[in-house]
RNA sequence: GGCUGAUUGGUCAAGCGGUUAAGACGCCGCCCUCUCACGGCGGAAACAGGGGUUCGAUUCCCCUAUCAGCUGCCA
């Protein structure tokens, strides 16, 4: 049988990591399998909706390479693929009639006052209440008589007191609960639509659905899922419940977070490549000791029985190591073009940015470290005389003063202003002298950037500058020094 | 509060009765080196606690603790 999985956000905001990492599991369950993915729009909430979010849904998942073959845009035959639509089908509201017809649902004329007096507990400022099964004793004429009034009505699920309800995951294998634990939760809004937990049994089953992977949270309403898909007769999906994602402080991550939604990562610099390389390290892992995983080498290892069970914390430090070994792996071009918007916010002059983008790309973790890496080449920064005393390079103001004025003859005659040229002309001084090569780069270095680190060496530099330039920084270098 | 689940270094994690308890990030040190970074080598750092079961528990069972999720006409 062929597996086909879906994911189901619904409409509310952005995409957040751990929304993310369930369509991605979603994906690579199925295509580790042959099967199909697709995507289904949950939209029973009217008021939750959120305009654009749908688009964000799309762009995320076409960005991250997760392709569904089926959707609100691919219609596979299982369509409509948006909820909202599927309601006015009516399929909803003709399975819940089959439940009620059966005596596993009822109609509710309970208003929100009758509701509210049932509140026994207040836990945490959430009150806490069952529903008591009210108006399940109501007769067939009283029902109708409500109904023909026009009376607004919910139909909520029968769940017996006594007993026990038992639901299987893959992961946490068998997880059994006592019936009295479970309210006669609502199938049909008063307005209507279904809630999410009997749109979603519907759907998987009607579409088909082999494989439900969804998050954690899920897991204590499964029961009451169990007991629907039982009710109908229907096989229940092979359930896959995935840990939670949280942050540095074990929390549930939210969208308040900041770095938590795809697209905040994107613009934050991160790659997109390397997020879903590194969620997808978030909660599974592969038989070997392997890191570096593009989406097709994931497909071909992701394998779902090697789900971790334990939540997770999103680490940002990680993410960026990750980011910064997806940007050594990039080819040149590619990564010239990603960089280039980063190094002109630095850079107006007639740089050779080339030259410069090759300097970073192996002393950055995400483009944004790019400006103050090379703001320097565009203007000397401000700095102290006591940057040029280095103890390992034994140099001092010094001996620093010294290096810097024998430099401007040096460096005025010379003609050959490239790296090589220069890094060969300054060697000569270095044997000349009978120094280290710290002793001379340091120095000139310092002069030239203005910085004790650097994405290249002195020659480098002075290369990029210019001749011109560089004299007139070791000038100053001099002045720097004198006058200390 | 109740229910359910989870618990290996700071973090991600391997492990599925017998191991010197992998590996990665981060951290520290050394090497390389015209600084930094890259790269290479090395180091510190963990089985939540207590009972069982067993010849033997990180691994199986129970209890406790901690954390989390759920407890909506939200998903």
């Amino acid at each position: 049988m062929k597996i086909r999985t879906r994911y189901a956000p619904s409409p509310t905001g952005k995409m957040h990591v751990g929304n993310l990492r369930t369509a991605l599991y979603e994906f690579l369950t199925a295509k580790h399998a042959g099967g199909d993915f697709m995507l289904r729009i949950e939209d029973t909430d009217q008021e939750r909706f959120v305009d654009g979010a749908i688009e964000i849904i799309n762009k995320t998942l076409e960005e991250t390479g997760l392709v569904h073959d089926e959707g609100p845009d691919k219609d596979g035959g299982y369509g409509p693929y948006v909820q909202s639509e599927r309601v006015k089908t009516g399929i909803y509201m003709k399975y819940a009639k089959e439940l009620v017809d059966k005596g596993e649902a009822y109609y509710c004329f309970c208003d929100k006052e009758r509701l509210a007096s049932l509140k026994t507990e207040v836990v945490e400022g959430k009150e806490i209440c069952m529903y008591d099964k009210h108006c399940l004793g109501l007769s067939k004429e009283e029902i109708q008589a409500n109904l023909d009034a026009g009376k607004p009505f919910v139909i909520r699920q029968n769940i017996p007191n006594e007993g026990t309800t038992t639901f299987h995951d893959e992961l946490y294998g068998d997880i059994t609960v006592d019936n009295a634990e479970l309210d006669d939760m609502i199938l049909i809004k008063s307005d209507g639509f279904p809630t999410y937990n009997f749109a979603n049994v519907v759907d998987d089953h009607t579409m088909n659905i082999t494989h439900v992977v969804r998050g954690n949270e899920y897991i204590s309403s499964s029961p009451k899922y169990q007991r629907l898909y039982d009710a109908f007769g229907w096989e229940s999906p092979v359930y896959i419940h995935l840990p939670l994602i949280t942050d540095e402080n074990h929390k549930k991550l939210s969208k308040r977070c900041g770095h938590s939604s795809f697209e905040d990562l994107i613009q934050q610099g991160f790659v997109s490549e390397a997020i879903v390389n590194y969620i997808a390290l978030l909660g599974w892992s592969p038989e070997d000791n392997r890191e570096i995983f593009s989406l097709d080498e994931l497909i071909k290892e992701f394998d779902y029985h090697r789900i971790s069970k334990s939540p997770a914390v999103f680490d940002i430090v990680k993410l960026r190591w990750m980011n910064g070994e997806y940007i050594k792996a990039m080819d040149f071009d590619k990564f010239y073009e990603m960089a280039e918007p980063y190094l002109k916010k630095a850079l107006t002059k007639d740089f050779d940015l080339k030259k410069i983008a090759a300097m970073v790309k192996t002393r950055i973790e995400v483009f944004p470290d790019i400006p103050e890496l090379v703001d320097f080449f565009e203007a000397l920064p401000e700095y102290s005389p006591e940057m040029y005393t280095h103890k390992k390079m034994k140099t001092n103001s010094e001996t620093s003063l010294q290096v810097l004025k024998d430099m401007v003859p040096i460096l005025e005659a010379q003609e050959d202003y490239s790296n090589d040229g220069l890094y060969a002309t300054l060697c000569k001084y270095v044997e000349e002298k009978g120094v280290k090569n710290g002793y001379v780069m340091w120095p000139i270095r310092t002069a030239v950037s203005g910085k004790q680190m650097t994405p290249a060496g002195a020659t480098e530099i002075m290369e990029i500058i210019g001749k011109e330039e560089t004299l007139k920084r070791i000038q100053k270098g001099i002045e720097l020094l004198e006058n200390a």
